[in-house]
Parts: C-alpha cells; structure tokens; sequence
RNA sequence: GGGCGGAUAGCUCAGGGGUAGAGCGUCGCCCUUACAAGGCGAGGGUCGCAGGUUCGAAACCUGCUCCGCCCA
C-alpha cells in the first residue's frame, strides 16, 4: 500500500510545487488502477455518462479542446466522487476532407503522386497508416489536461463497429424513405473537388467586388436591357432575364426574347417578383439557373432550362463555347473583354458581395448541379424540436435554445454524400441501367433488375453523418448492449454553441429516431476561447496555442482552474490571458505550502472527522463556519454550470479564511503550551485541508492528489482512500452564523492595527505596546479575551488592554485610533511616528465616514423614501447613520486630541 | 435584411431595484521560519450615451452609438 501511495517517505516538502514532477506521475498512477474505467453491470449506483464530443483524429488539440476537456473532466470527476457510476467515452472521428488532405498532400510532397496514382485501395491503405501513426496525438494532450477518460472505450468512427452503425443508419433510413439522391445545385469545392453541406461553408459578408453592368440586346433589335452582374462568366449559362411584374419600364418587353451576344442563343423576359427588386439597378436581373441558388429556384417556377457553363474543376465547359476550358476567373475577365468588344460594357462600380468559402480551403464556392445524396431533414427535426420544447433536453445557457430552434425550424435537407474517398462508402450499389439497390452487404444482383454487374457508389458519407449517431454508436448500437442500457441517454453533452448545428441537432435527430429518447439530458455550451486581444484563434493568424505548451509552462491544474474560472454561465467569449494562468499556478503553489505547513504540525492530529466536536475555539468554529459556507455554494455553482463561482469560491476560502487568516491564527496555539487547544486546531487544520483538497480535486487534479496522499499519511489514517478520486465529495451542510458573528471583532481589531500600521508605514519589526481595545458588547469582550493572544501575534502586539463593555478605549495624545463597527483601537505611537501624518490618516477616515453618511441621509430627507420604501430598507438606513455617526464622533473626538497633543505637547 | 450577445476599476470579468465587487496589474512598507510563485496596507469607477418607469436604476423599459457572433 505505502508504494502504491507514491509519495516520498520524507515530509520535508520542497519549497515550490514543481508540476512536472507530479503530474504524469499521478495520471499514470490513476489509469493502472483503472480508476476511469465504467461498469457497465453496475445498476446499483445512479448512471452519469458523458460521451466526448469527437475531435477531428488529424488534428491535435486547441485551448478550445482544453476548455472542453477541463469541464467535462470537472463534471466527471465531481460525479464519480459524489456516487455516480461514471462513463466519460473518449474518441476521435476520421474528418473526411481533413484527412484526405493531409496525406493527399504528404503524397505529393514526398513522392509526388496524386490519389489517383496509387488508387483507391493502396490510398487507403495510406491514410489508415496515417491514422495509426499520428492518431494518438489528441490521446496524449487528453492525458496532460489530466482528462480522466475511460480509454477502455476509446472509439473512431471509422472502426468496424461504428461502420455497422452507420451502414444500418443508412439503409434504415433509405428503408423509410428518408433518405433519396437526387440532382440539385449543391455548393461545390472546385479545389476539394466535393460537395458541401450548408454547414461546410464559411460565408465572407462583405466581399470587395465590383458589380458590372452590360446589355443584352432583344432578339428582334428593337432595344436592350441592361443587366448588372457581380459574376460575368456566368452569363454564359443564362438563360432568362427576369424583372418584376409591377415594374412600368419593363412592362412591355415581359415575355419577349433576348439574344445572347455570344453564344446566339435566344430566351425569355420572365416576370419574377420574388427575386426582382425593382429598385435596384435598371430593375432587370440576368437569370443563371445552374450556378446560382435563387436563379435554380427561379427556373423552378418558369420552368427554365438548367445549362450549366462551368464545371467540377471550376473551368468553363463546352457549352461556355469560345471559353471552354478556361479558368472561371479567367473567364470572368475574358467575358468582359469579349462584350466590350461589342459594344455592351455599361460600366462598373465598387460592390461589397456576400462570397461563400470553402470551411477547409477558402476556396470560392460553386453553386453546381449534380447528383448527391440527402437526408430528408423535416421528419426527424420534428421531434428534436418538440423534446426541447418539452424540456426533455434542455440548454444552458438557456440562451442557445432559440439559436437551435431557429435552426432546426428552417432546417434544409442535408446533403451526405462527397466526393471523397477516405469516409463510410455508401452502401449503394448501381447496375448498368442506374438502378440502385441499398443493402447492409454487398448485393449479389439489383433489386429492381436483377442485374448481377453492380458497382458501389463511388462517393462517402459526410463525415458529421457518422459523428451524428456517435451517443449511441460508441455504446455498442444497433446491438443491445448493457452499455445502452447504463448510459443512454447520457447526462450531458458539453461542447462549443459554434457546434449546436453539427452535433447538437444531427445527434439529437438520430438519438431520438433510432433509440426512442433524446442523447443527452442537457447541453452545456461553453464560450469560445480567444487569444488576449481578444482574436479568435486560427492557423492562419498564427495564434493557435498548444495546450500542452501551456501545461508544460505552468502546470495542467494551472490552466484548467484558469479556464474554470473564466467559464461563466453568461456565455460571454473567453480572453485567455497568461498573467492569469499564471496567477493559478501560484495558487497551487499556495496550495502546496498550505500542506506543507500542516504537515509540519499535524504529528499525532486527531481524526479529522472530529473537528467539529472539538472546535472550542471561536477561531476555530470561524474556519469551519466559512468551509462549510464554501461547501455550499461550491455545490451551488457545480450544480449550476457555474465553474468560475465554483472556481472563486474556493480561491478565496483557500487564500483568505484558510491560508491569510487561520494559518495565522493556528502559529500562536502551536508554539503555545495549550495541548487540548492543539489537538483541537490540527483537527480543524486537518478537516479544513482534507476538504478543500476534495473540493478542488475535480478542478485541479493532480496538487490535489498529491498534497492530499500527503496530508493522509502525515494523519497516519488507515482509513483514508488510496487516491482522492475515491474519496466521497464534501455535502452540503449547515453554516454556523453565530460563529461568524461571534469572531468578527477579532478579525476587525487586527485589520485596524495592520491598517494603521500600513498606511503610516509603521515597520513591522516597530511592536505596538499597550494597544487599547474597547467599546465592545459583552459577548465580542468574551471573544476577543479568549483570542487575545491571536491579536498579538497578527498585529505584532505587545500587551493587549481591554477594557470593560461597553467601556470606550480612552483617549490619549500621541495614539492612533481606529473605529469600526462594534469596536475601537487605540494604538500608542509615541516616538513611532509623526502626529501629523495620524491627523492626515484621521481626517481621510472621517471624510470617507462623512461621504457614506451623505449617500444615507439624502435617502432618509426624502419622505417618499421613508414613506414607500420597505420598512427593514428604511430601517437599515437608519441604523446605518447610529453606526458611521458614533464612528464618526469618536474619530473626531480624537482628532482634536491629537491636534491638542500637538500644540501642547 | 433578420436574430442574439456585449459595453462596470488600467486589464480580464462577476453582479442584476436598496452602502459598486473580485482577480490581475499599480503604488507604499516588509525576507514576519508554510509560501518573495510570499505578507501587510493603500489608491483606483458619474457601471457606453440619451430619455423613461420608480421613493430609489449599474440593474427594468425605449431609443441611439460602438464591438462581436449567428442566420439569410
């Protein structure tokens, strides 16, 4: 057992957290002892599952990923400690295009082959040993955040199972009549030479074109019309002017012909009031239905021929005639030429154009025409609508719900199919007159024919439609599996809100058609992390941050209680800045030295469990008071999504009440002679360390750990769990107030003498003699007798005097004094310091004292206020004034003593 | 064009009708035997602008300005 503990025999700790040290140390550690590991037969324990959304197998992990991780892994390990059998599924998915590309151009750069020239098999066979060779970099950056992932269950949506998932999928929806192939423009890559989903297009919003004008002469010469046109090229494939039918100038030419000036074809004026607006331009628009989005559906209603001029590699067709096989840019400008010539150009002005982009290679988009494969999106978005409606699947930030029921409320059919070869092939296969036979295996002959010469379809699937079923996949579907039965649904779903549409509605589309229930219970969408100007982060900007830079500098802990601490549940983008990251990293330090601290003076500490029958002392009963109000709303924020209340509430528990106020406070008992009220204080010590450890765990994994197997074996407590990840969390309980109330004047008697010591820069080797401490109620007298020693020590205090109940501090020259509220101090200076900087200080306090009264009395003169505010508001106020008045009065009291003192000395 | 956020201390952000907050940075003092990756103290804001509701607005309402995002 003591090896399996990992830590040094010694407790002589060193005099810094060092995280390279501890880190890996313990990751291994907890992965060997399968600590991450879910059960799938246990049933006894409430199931919470999280299935990580998969990353992209060819990339490698951002500060976007990190944050992911950092707050899935906080809910992971919150709900393991608290009871729950736990799954967290990682995996990755096989990102078509993505991948394709990087070893597309490996190839070419090292042996200067295309795809083509190895074909398709040895291809493959090339990505696969891709995969195999740098697939497991985003396994590894997981393993440094310290993301406790149950690597047993890590799936690729490429392996054998998840491709019978999405084989069934596919027939079955086929089956249904939900999916269907059919010819449609589709945003096309000219570059990746594919189709594109809607969601696969990056759309520039104001692109600097130029919008160029020109005629088109009628066919019987009686005229023209002008057109106007941002894309010149495309008025090869024209084939109708269209202009609006309330429009007067047009009026007359309406179902007249044109002639094209290139190509002599002739065709049609059309009236068209949808995508005619008469106020722009001369009111006439050209009408190129095969390359452009309104135009095709404009074709629709006239009932237009589609005559498509440029093709898949973005060049002119034979139909462009004189340009065939020109560049479409190219053919832009000849067009322009070509027309000018004649005698049409009618000139050109500057125009911002809206321009869709390639999402991988930013290449400007093709609207093409072509045969592809879809999803008929309206039968199964019903429903994923109606089970966030009825809060079966609820968002948060609630926010996001209307962005994802605006969406799926205007949901178009999905485009699946690309023209890839690295993907889930379609389980299509075509005979020699074009049937199509869908099958979960390899047909023998053709379902409408007979025909036995079948070939598959050439085309994948988008890479999303795999990662759609990836709740339910991974856990072992469409067999019926314990892990189903356990996990799904899973309890949430935590992931960016740039990726409700692409997982979030696919996933809960699927999970609900093929498993009867939503894939997740709530969706938790985290902010977008920016770099510190606030950029977003990108390859081409160059500010893209490894994490693993990031927890190699300063620690895993360090930046994933940063990251905690900027996730509020607002939604508001996160700037991640490094004096932040790097502030926490301290606190771990803090950390690190709070324990070494204890464990300097916890030999022989009682059993952490009876701090609280042992707490006599107020200071005592003060710590576990405000650890119990940390308990409290460290469970409030987790269970509210809330990381940085979680994350702030412990960094002050930690910082002031544990470490800036009780470690103090404990020094006086342990170089004391009190042996009881030492017992009493490392129990309390012990208790207050052990359970702010616990509650930390899950934000900072590894100190925790760490410090926490240290602080066990210093208690020498057989009882004490190998690893904090067995340990239960802390539960909410009752704070103590009266405690609280009860220690306030020690606290506020210290603060005044270090203020006064502070601000007249009083040396803290100066000792203040004789310190007066009165006006006190009689219970705040019994406290700050019992803790008067604390007082000495935090003050550098020699000889405490206090006086009776009630009683005022005295009133000397040569003192300073400080008033608070149920208290005052006097602190002698003589020979200390100058009288006329304590006058300087006096009249600051008194000024600041006067300024709150002001604030207070302009509410109480109003009679309105008194009148129709709440009696306890107006209530307040006025005890407000007793109190900053009384401090007031005996603040000046003393102000004229001193100058008194000074004048008559 | 439609929609959604945001604007609070020098910076990064909480707060959400009743005394303006935190962290970091700044300034001053201090190597105080857990920690200089530290301690103590201090300074710093007409809460974007203009109206309105209210006894009372940073907060609620309306309009405006600027910034960001999403959708078409």
């Amino acid at each position: 057992m003591s090896e399996e503990r990992q830590i040094p025999a010694s407790t002589e700790l060193s005099k810094a957290y060092d995280h390279r040290d501890v880190e890996p140390r313990w990751y291994r550690t907890w992965l060997e002892r399968g600590y991450f590991h879910a059960d799938e037969n246990d049933r006894s324990r409430p199931a919470f599952s999280i299935v990580l959304p998969p990353p992209n197998v060819t990339g490698s992990l951002h500060l976007g990923h990190a944050l992911t991780a950092t707050i899935q892994d906080i809910l992971i390990r919150w709900k393991r400690m608290s009871g729950f059998n736990v799954l967290w599924l990682p995996g990755t998915d096989h990102a078509g295009i993505a991948t394709q590309m990087v070893v597309e151009k490996e190839l070419q750069k090292t042996e200067k082959k295309s795809r083509h020239d190895l074909g398709r098999e040895e291809f493959l066979r090339r990505v696969w040993a891709w995969k195999e060779q740098y697939g497991s970099r985003i396994g590894v950056q997981h393993q440094a955040l310290g993301a406790s992932l149950d690597w047993q269950r890590e799936r690729f949506t490429m392996d054998e199972g998840l491709s019978r998932a999405v084989r069934e999928v596919f027939v079955r929806l086929w089956e249904e009549g939900l999916i269907y192939r059919a010819k449609k423009l589709i945003n096309w890559c000219p570059r990746c030479h594919t189709a594109l989903s809607d969601l696969e297009v990056n759309h520039e919003e104001n692109h600097a074109g130029e919008l160029w004008s020109f005629a088109y002469p009628l066919a019987d010469g009686s005229g023209e019309i002008v057109v106007a046109t941002t894309r010149p090229e495309t008025m090869l494939g024209d084939t109708a002017i269209a202009v609006h039918p309330d429009d007067e100038r047009w009026r007359a030419v309406v179902g007249r012909n044109v002639r094209h000036p290139i190509t002599g074809r002739e065709f049609p004026v059309v009236a068209d009031a949808v995508l005619v607006d008469p106020k722009f331009g001369t009111g006439a628009v050209k009408v190129t239905p095969a390359h452009d989005f309104n135009d095709f559906e404009v074709a629709q209603r006239h009932g237009l021929p589609l005559l498509p001029v440029i093709g898949p590699d973005g060049r002119m067709t034979a139909e462009a005639g004189p340009f065939a096989g020109m560049d479409r840019f190219e053919a832009r400008k000849a067009v322009k030429v070509a027309l000018a010539e004649k005698g049409l150009d009618r000139g050109a002005k500057p125009h911002l154009l809206p321009l869709g982009r390639c999402q991988r290679c930013e290449t400007v988009l093709e609207p093409l025409l072509s045969d592809q494969w879809y999803v008929k999106i309206e039968p199964l978005a019903r429903p994923a609508i109606a089970a966030v409606e009825e809060g079966r699947t609820r968002f948060i930030p609630e926010g996001w719900t209307n962005t994802y029921m605006a969406w799926m409320r205007n949901i178009h059919d999905w485009c699946i199919s690309r023209q890839l070869w690295w993907g889930h092939q379609i389980p299509a296969w075509y005979c020699g007159d074009g049937h199509a036979t869908v099958a979960r295996s390899t047909p023998e002959a053709c379902g409408t024919c007979g025909s036995r010469t079948l070939r598959q379809d050439e085309d994948v699937l988008d890479t999303w439609f795999s990662s759609a079923l990836w709740p339910f996949s991974t856990l072992g579907w469409p067999d019926r599996t314990k892990e189903l039965e356990t996990f799904y649904p899973t309890s949430v779903m935590e992931t960016g809100h740039d990726i409700i549409f692409f997982w979030v509605a696919r996933m809960m589309m699927m999970g609900i058609h093929f498993m009867g229930d939503v894939p997740f219970r709530t969706v938790f969408l985290h902010p977008m992390v920016r770099d510190e100007k606030g950029q977003k982060m990108s390859k081409t900007k160059g500010n893209v941050i490894d994490p693993l830079v990031i927890t190699d500098q300063y620690g895993a802990d360090a930046l994933r209680f940063t990251l905690a601490a900027l996730t509020s549940a607002q939604g508001r983008d996160i700037k991640l800045a490094k004096d932040r990251i790097d502030g926490y990293r301290a606190f771990a330090n803090k950390l690190w030295n709070a324990t070494r601290f204890a464990l300097i003076h916890l030999e022989g500490a009682p059993d952490p469990a009876s701090a609280v029958s042992l707490a006599r002392s107020p200071a005592d009963r003060w710590l576990l008071a405000r650890l119990a109000r940390a308990v409290n709303s460290t469970v409030d924020a987790l269970e509210a999504f809330r990381f940085d209340e979680a994350a702030g509430t412990l960094y002050r528990f930690c910082y002031v009440d544990l470490c800036g106020w009780y470690i103090e406070l404990t020094k006086q008992v342990f170089e004391g002679e009190d042996a009881e009220k030492k017992q009493a204080t490392r129990a309390v010590l012990a208790h207050a360390l052990d359970t702010a450890l616990r509650l930390l765990h899950p934000m900072m994994p590894f100190v925790t750990e760490e410090l926490w197997q240290m602080l066990g074996q210093r208690l020498g407590d057989a009882r004490w769990a190998p690893s904090l990840l067995e340990a239960p969390y802390p539960e909410r309980r009752p704070v103590d107030e009266a405690a609280e109330r009860a220690f306030a004047p020690v606290l506020g008697v210290v603060e005044a003498i270090r203020s006064v010591r502070g601000e007249m820069n009083v040396p803290w080797k100066t000792v203040f003699h004789g310190v007066e401490v009165g006006g006190l109620s009689p219970e705040a007298l019994d406290t700050v007798r019992a803790e008067q020693g604390r007082i000495l020590r935090l003050g550098n205090v020699e000889g405490l005097v206090l006086h009776d109940a009630g009683r005022p501090a005295g009133r000397r020259p040569q003192c300073a004094v400080s008033v608070g509220d149920g208290f005052e101090v006097l602190i002698p200076l003589a020979g200390a310091v100058d009288m006329a900087a304590e006058t300087v200080r006096v009249d600051k306090e008194i000024a600041r004292l006067t300024a709150d009264m002001d604030g207070v009395e302009k509410r109480l003169a109003n009679p309105s206020f008194v009148d129709r505010a709440p009696k306890e508001v107006v209530e307040e106020a006025r005890a407000r004034i007793e109190e900053l008045s009384e401090r007031r009065r005996k603040l000046e009291a003393h102000r004229a003593m001193l100058t008194g003192g000074r004048s008559s000395p």
